[in-house]
DNA sequence: CACTTGACCTGTCCGC
DNA sequence: TGCGGACAGGTCAAGT
């Protein structure tokens, strides 16, 4: 699921709901996917205050009054559902509803705080993972080894962006995108969203992509992860922010999910096809393919 | 090293 | 209705 703008989403949500809230129970029972001990989670966790969340890519970083830091992320499926106590908040708090379906049979982890609310970790499809290790400690993971720019910070310029596609030459532009050694947070929504609106075709190999071309991918790719993180991010499935709303990004997509509607821009009908191993939409007149055709 | 493919899981949808 | 297969927002390891 989530790519950069959702996890932003959540990110912000979880500043608002979790900071200053104090842990006060941990039920937990999936070492592939939270390998903490007992003893870890006793001596870290339990008792501690969230301080401050950050995002870095598609993973979330939660630190802790104890110097020791939660780091989530959330792959395909994953999400993070803050609920209130309901008796102490009262109804009508945004979520209210949700008290009474989590956890459910996909709730992975549950954090409850001192005071009657709970975080939920849910991942349908167990990909997702949440590590407990020392603040200092958190960039030494495989994750964030090697991970490339952040593509919305004011210092990422597109001459960077371009410089980041050096030695990608003989790969699909799409694949590049969605290396995350490349570009840090861009997955298969943003990655067919960006390309459409810079009219490059997913196949094309980055070494025949225009330099102009490469500069305007750089502006739309940056426009639409902004315009996502408006909007809420996307949900096409099982994505929901931390108050477990959906986002509705997917309501102003030109081409993701669309493939037999009209292009918004052409009206030809959209395409889908697959490219670096992905489902991949394009309107096949406004990008055009390829001469190195590739299988479809 | 650059690049591609399959594996990791669970659930859903589509065709027979 | 039942069953098999393909597919799903992401990374990894292992292959060429």
């Amino acid at each position: 699921m989530p790519e950069l703008p959702e996890v932003e989403t959540v990110k912000r949500g979880l500043e608002e709901l979790v900071v200053n809230r104090v842990v006060e129970s941990v039920a937990f029972d999936w070492p592939k996917g939270f390998p903490n001990s007992q003893t870890d989670v006793d001596a870290f966790l339990l008792k501690a205050e969230v301080t401050s969340i950050a995002r870095r890519g598609k993973a979330l970083i939660i630190t802790l009054s104890t110097n020791y830091a939660l780091v989530v992320h959330l792959k395909m499926t994953g999400q993070l559902v803050f609920v209130s106590d309901e008796a102490r908040f009262g109804a009508g708090h945004p979520n209210d509803s949700l008290i009474h379906h989590l956890p459910d049979r996909s709730t992975r982890v549950t954090l409850r705080f001192a005071d009657g609310s709970a975080l939920f970790f849910n991942d349908q499809r167990k990909f997702g993972w949440m590590k407990l290790l020392p603040e200092g400690q958190v960039m030494d993971l495989p994750f964030f080894k090697n991970l490339g720019p952040e593509p919305l910070e004011p210092e990422f310029t597109s001459k960077i962006f371009v410089q980041r596609f050096k030695n990608r030459g003989r790969s699909t532009i799409k694949a590049a995108l969605l290396d995350q050694k490349v570009l840090a947070g861009v997955g298969n929504i943003y990655a067919d969203e960006a390309l459409f609106a810079a009219k490059i075709h997913p196949a094309t190999r980055v070494a025949d992509v225009p330099k102009k071309k490469m500069e305007l991918l750089y502006e739309e790719l940056r426009t639409v992860l902004q315009k996502s993180i408006a909007a809420g991010g996307s949900s096409d499935k099982n994505y929901v922010n931390a108050e477990g709303k959906k986002g509705s990004y997917l309501t102003f997509a030109k081409v993701f999910r669309l493939e037999g509607k009209p292009c918004p821009r052409c009206g030809t009908i959209i395409e889908k096809i697959r490219v670096a191993g992905r489902g991949t939409h394009v309107c096949p007149y406004c990008q055009k393919a390829p001469k190195t055709k590739v299988k479809e």
